[in-house]
DNA sequence: CCTACCGATCGGTAGG
DNA sequence: CCTACCGATCGGTAGG
């Protein structure tokens, strides 16, 4: 589901934030909150102004329809430090491993994972808001993976009769499934171990 | 994701039908074709009863209420021929290829991929009229695997370093990840074969 | 099965 | 940011 880094909290102190910006800031949060419950279509703007205590109207002043605030999010998603960066080095080895380094950061921020899983489900309808935003998270993923499996073939790092494409491709894919498990049954699913156990299972060697 | 097997047509000529129960089995389809496009909540009683040529209020008159519709959805899946007994052998690598065998059915099906991808991600919430279903589909699911890898080790079949429960785990996510993916982009990705290589990675020796 | 209705809720706008 | 409103849509019921 690929959920991104948070930022480092910023210093409280830098009073470079308009009380504008800190209300966004504050409906940003509430619809994360909620589009991790309810998904999209079950979040109204009312019930997300409602938790940050205004009226939905006033909500509107800030992000001008439902649409917009649900592209607010995704950006900011997007925007955070770590994401990009966790996902720009080069690809290998490190690059899988820092993949299922954001899936432990993600174990440990469950309202991502919710988020994350809930969007991306609705999202597979072509006329949904975020369609191509998930489409594209997607692909890029898969590309990045198939690279690093490919950099390791190229090693002679992988076991006989992998395949750097299927391998990317399934890794994704557990990836995904794992989190709708680990959401349901929290206790009996290691997401993060089940995956370097994936990992390690294509590898010749051993994982580091 | 664990689309049941559609049964055999039965013959048309039987006639064993009253027109309330070919109208009953008109709104069920129309429903499951529904929820496939827009989700359970996406899905409104008038939109469905339009689809077979009623009002909403005629809708209400077989199915007393929207719940009580998406009961008998589950419900005829469930009793559907097929799924049952495809799932109820004996565990073994055959139980692991008829699961396998269920999903290639499902290829020729989209509509039960979508049905069931839509669902299932919807009901990971607790208050969804679904959850409970899925909760127990998911459960028996990995069960059933999960008995079979530890039969295979038992014969000794097992790679060395494969866990039993492990391996069940990623196979069930494995379906429903790949699925998805398959969705969103069909020509790229190959469900069966994928599937075969994973449970084959799993094994010492050859598939079959 | 339908017409006709109910109360509730939705996203969005006007106008301040 | 709010009050006040709009048109649309929802699930469900009454009464036939």
């Amino acid at each position: 589901m690929m959920g991104g880094v948070r930022a480092a909290e910023r210093s409280p102190t830098t009073g470079g934030y308009s009380k504008g910006r800190i209300r966004r800031e504050d409906i940003l949060g509430a619809a994360v909150a909620m589009y991790a419950e309810a998904g999209y279509h079950g979040s109204s703007l009312r019930e997300i102004a409602r938790r940050v205590g205004i009226t939905h109207a006033g909500l509107l002043y800030y992000f001008p329809s439902k649409e917009a605030l649900l592209a607010a999010v995704l950006e900011r998603r997007d925007a955070e430090d770590g994401e990009r960066e966790h996902l720009t080095g080069p690809p290998g080895l490190e690059a899988l491993l820092r993949l299922i380094g954001l899936a432990a950061y993600n174990v440990r921020h469950p309202g991502i994972v919710e988020l994350y899983s809930r969007l991306a489900a609705e999202a597979v309808a072509a006329d949904h808001p975020a369609h191509e935003y998930f489409e594209q998270h997607y692909r890029m993923a898969r590309e990045y993976a198939a690279e690093s499996f490919r950099a390791l073939a190229a090693e002679g790092r992988l076991r006989e009769g992998v395949d750097p494409e299927y391998a990317a491709l399934t890794l994704v894919a557990l990836m995904d499934g794992l989190q709708v498990q680990w959401l349901s049954d929290r206790g009996r699913v290691d997401l993060v171990g089940s995956l370097r156990r994936y990992v390690a299972g294509q590898l010749r060697g051993p994982l580091e």
